[in-house]
DNA sequence: CCTATGACAGACA
DNA sequence: GTGTCTGCCATAG
């Protein structure tokens, strides 16, 4: 019931994120997830893009990992969402890296080079 | 209830 | 840089 309410709670919240990703930036799983208020629910971030970017119009392509890596398995989407970072003027190499120090979206208010160590201190 | 599975992430060798 | 391991947590069977 209360949890069930939680997970619509942060699924919704999380959409509204990805959304406001803007063309030419990009965002990772764990820092949607970090702005939906669950810093560790970065796989139901994937799940949320898996499920719902069709029926909700979301620019999916613009989530990557951590890493600054497409997930997405060659054959499996990988093309197509370099493809489309690219002719979004995201420069993404031939492995599917890109360079989050400059391609990383940073919403007014966050730095997450200092949130990531926020982080990981407060939850150490 | 239990196990397996992920478009993940951080730590560490 | 790579590969492995562990933690994570909703979902599916």
């Amino acid at each position: 019931m209360e949890g069930e309410r939680r997970d619509m709670e942060f699924e919704r919240r999380a959409k509204e994120i990805i959304k406001a990703i803007p063309r030419g930036k990009v965002a990772t799983y764990a820092q949607v997830a970090a702005l939906a208020g669950n810093h560790r629910a970065a796989r139901q971030v994937a799940r949320v893009l898996h499920s719902s970017s069709d029926k909700d119009r979301l620019p999916w392509q613009r989530v990557i990992n951590s890493r600054g890596g497409i997930s997405l398995k060659r054959g499996h989407g990988f093309e197509q969402q370099r493809r489309l970072l690219i002719k979004e003027g995201v420069c993404v190499n031939r492995l599917g890296r890109v360079d989050l120090d400059i391609f990383l979206w940073e919403p007014v208010g966050t730095r997450m080079a200092a949130a990531r160590d926020f982080l990981r201190k407060l939850t150490r």
